[in-house]
DNA sequence: ATGAAAGCGCTAACAT
DNA sequence: ATGTTAGCGCTTTCAT
C-alpha cells in the first residue's frame, strides 16, 4: 500500500515546529539553530522524506527543468548531443525533459507546447527536417523563454533570448580536401547529400573552394549525390569506377557512405590509400574498426550539447538587462587523419 | 519583457466566470454549455493561455511523467532503447525525464532521488555496472512507484510493482556457441564481463551449457574476464594467444571486445574465421564494417524500450487489487551469422 | 531563532 | 450549468 509520503507538514507536527522552520532547516538556512537542523534532518532521514519538487517549483515559479527537442534519438549524432546536454544539465543542477519530433513539424509544435506547459526554464531544439513554418517558436519568444537551436537552425529568427550552436561544416570539408591535396591527390571525388540541408550545402562548398584555392579543376562528374548509407556509398563508388579516369580520392559527406565505397574499392583490388584515399565525416565509432581505419572530420557532438546548455545558462543568468542575444557559437571541426588518407 | 502568462484566474476575471468553469471548459467537461466553452477557448487562444502542468500535477497528485535512468546515452544500445521508450511514452501521453548514472552507483542513487522528488509516476531503470547495493530502490518500492528494470536487473528484488524486461542472454549465448561448434570449433574461448550483472552471468552459463551439451570439455583458462572495450578485448586475446593450445574461436559478451580481439588475432597472422572464429553480442552498427564482418547476437533494443513502457503502463493501470507483479518479459535473441564465424 | 499567514495555479467535492 | 471552497506541498514575507 502506498504510504503517503512524508511532507514538511508531517515533519513539523512530529517535531512540534512550524513548517517554515522545517523548510528553512532542510535548505540549510542561516537563521535556524544547529540543534534544530540536526533534529529535522534526522527525522527526515528516518521517515524517508522526499521533497516535492512540483510544489517547490510551483511556489518558486522555477521548474529547474530544461526542455530538449530533437528529431530522434537514433544514429550517432543526436544521442551523442543529448548525452552532452544531459551531462552538462545535470552538472548545472537541471533536470532534462526530452521529446522527439520524428522529423515531423506537427509533432514539433505539439512538443514545444508540452515543454512550455511543463514550465521548462529553457528549450534546446534541433529542427525537424520538414519544418518551414516557425510560428510555434513565436510563443517561446513571446514568453521570453531562452531558446537555443543546435545543429539545425531557423534562419532569420532573432530574439533577445534566442541563440544557436552550429558546426562549421564548410571549414571541416575544406580541411579534409586540403589534406587530400597535400597527400598528392588530384582527382578528388565528393559524395554529397541533399542540398536543402545546410550541412550538405556547406560541405559541398568547402570541397569546391578547397579545390579552387589549390588550383585544381572542378569536375562535376566527380560530385555524386548519394544516399548516406554504406549501400549508397557503394553504388556511388561503382559509378565512379566506370569513369575513364577514375578518382584518386573520395571525400564523403558522411562516414557510412565512405565505408561502403571503401569496401567496393577494395573489392576492385584498389589499394587504400595508395590507389585511392578516403575521408568521411562525423567520426563515427566504427571508423577505427575499418581496414584501413577511416580518416574523418570529428564534430565533437557532445561538445555541442555541452555548449548549448552553457549558452542557455548564460541567457538564464543574464537577466533582462543584458543587451541583445548571445552570439551564435560556431564549433570548429577537427580533421582526424587515419590510415585511409595517409599516403606519406 | 516576460509577460506573466495568462492563468485560469485571469480568464475567469476577463469573462466574468469562476475559475472552476474555466477549468471545466478547457478540459471539455460535459456540464459546461457549448457557448461558454467557445467563449473560453477563444479567449484562451487570444491570450496564448498555457496550462501550468506543474500546478495541475500537484493538485491531481499525478505528474504525467515517467523517469528513465540509464548508465549513459552513448553507443548503440541505450540510445536505441531510450528512443523506444520516448516514442512509446509519447504515444501513451507521458512526458519523459531522462537521467544518466554514468555507470556510477552514487549518481544512480542521486538520480533515483531526483526522479522521486519530481513525482514521476513510474521509473524505468537499467542498472549501473558498479551497482551492488540496491538500497536506493527500497524507497521506490516503499512508495509503491511502479518500477521496471530493463536489460540489467536486480536479482531477488521482488515487489508488487516491480518487474523487468530482459533479454534472453542465455539463449543468445547458447545459440552462438552451438553455431561455433557446428562450424567445427572445439576450443572456444569466452570473454565475460563482471558476473554480478545477470547479462554476463547468463551469457557465461549459455556458453557452458552449449559446450557441455555438445560433449566438449570446459577449459577455465579459456574463460577470460575482460573489460568490454576494444582494448580490453585485445588484451584478453593476447593472453589467450600465450596458451600452449590457443583457442579456435572466441565468443565475446560484447561486440567491442570482439573487434579488439579480432584485430589482435589478425595482427598475429591468424586467419579469421579459418584459424579462429569470432562472435560478438549486441549487433552493433559497426559489426558489418569490420573485416571480416562480425557475427553477432541481435537484441532488438527499441523493442525493449517499447515493451518496458507498456509493462509500466500495465502496472499503473492495474491498481492495488492486481494480484502480484506482472511477469518479467523475456525478449528472444537472434543470431546473425556473418563472415567471422562462417567456416563452411 | 521561530511562527503565522498567504499564495503559486489548478482541480474537485460539494453546493446551488 | 455555474459558483464556492478548500487544498495539493512548498516557500517566503512579515511578524515576534
Amino acid at each position: 500500500m502506498a504510504n503517503r509520503r512524508a511532507s514538511i507538514t508531517d515533519l513539523a507536527k512530529a517535531l512540534g515546529l512550524s513548517p517554515s522552520t522545517i523548510s528553512r532547516a532542510l535548505s540549510n538556512h542561516d537563521d535556524v539553530s544547529e540543534a534544530t537542523k540536526v533534529r529535522v534532518r534526522q527525522l527526515a532521514d528516518e521517515l524517508h522524506y522526499q521533497p516535492n519538487q512540483l510544489a517547490a517549483a510551483l511556489r518558486r515559479g522555477r521548474s529547474n527543468t530544461l526542455g530538449v527537442l530533437v528529431p530522434h534519438i537514433t544514429g550517432h549524432f543526436f544521442p551523442q548531443v543529448v548525452h552532452g546536454i544531459a551531462t552538462e544539465a545535470a552538472k548545472q543542477g537541471f533536470n532534462v525533459m526530452i521529446c522527439q519530433s520524428n522529423e515531423d513539424t506537427r509533432q514539433e509544435q505539439k512538443n514545444i507546447d508540452l515543454l512550455m506547459n511543463s514550465q521548462v526554464e529553457g528549450i534546446l531544439v534541433s529542427l525537424a527536417n520538414s519544418t518551414h513554418d516557425f510560428s510555434h517558436f513565436e510563443a517561446v519568444r513571446q514568453q521570453n523563454i531562452p531558446l537555443v537551436f543546435f545543429d539545425r537552425e531557423v534562419e532569420d529568427f532573432q530574439g533577445s533570448n534566442v541563440s544557436s550552436v552550429l558546426f562549421d561544416d564548410y571549414h571541416g570539408a575544406y580541411q579534409a580536401v586540403t589534406h587530400l591535396i597535400e597527400q598528392g591527390c588530384v582527382r578528388i571525388a565528393h559524395f554529397r547529400g541533399p542540398l536543402h540541408l545546410n550541412i550538405h550545402k556547406n560541405r559541398l562548398q568547402g570541397y569546391r573552394d578547397a579545390l579552387t584555392d589549390h588550383h585544381l579543376p572542378i569536375d562535376e562528374a566527380l560530385i555524386v549525390l548519394c544516399e548516406m548509407t554504406p549501400k549508397g556509398g557503394g553504388q556511388a563508388m561503382r559509378q565512379l569506377l566506370k569513369l575513364s579516369r577514375r578518382p584518386d580520392a573520395v571525400f564523403s559527406a558522411n562516414d557510412l557512405a565512405a565505408v561502403g565505397a571503401m569496401q567496393v574499392a577494395k573489392a576492385h583490388r584498389l589499394r587504400v590509400p595508395t590507389d585511392i584515399a578516403f575521408i568521411g565525416f562525423s567520426n563515427e565509432l566504427f571508423t577505427t574498426f575499418t581496414e584501413p581505419m577511416l580518416s574523418s572530420v570529428d564534430q565533437r557532438c557532445d561538445q555541442m550539447g555541452k555548449t548549448a546548455v552553457q549558452l542557455l545558462q548564460k541567457m538564464l543568468k543574464g537577466g533582462p538587462n543584458r543587451v541583445g542575444p548571445p552570439k551564435p557559437i560556431v564549433l570548429k571541426p577537427k580533421l582526424l587523419v587515419r590510415e585511409s588518407s595517409q599516403r606519406k
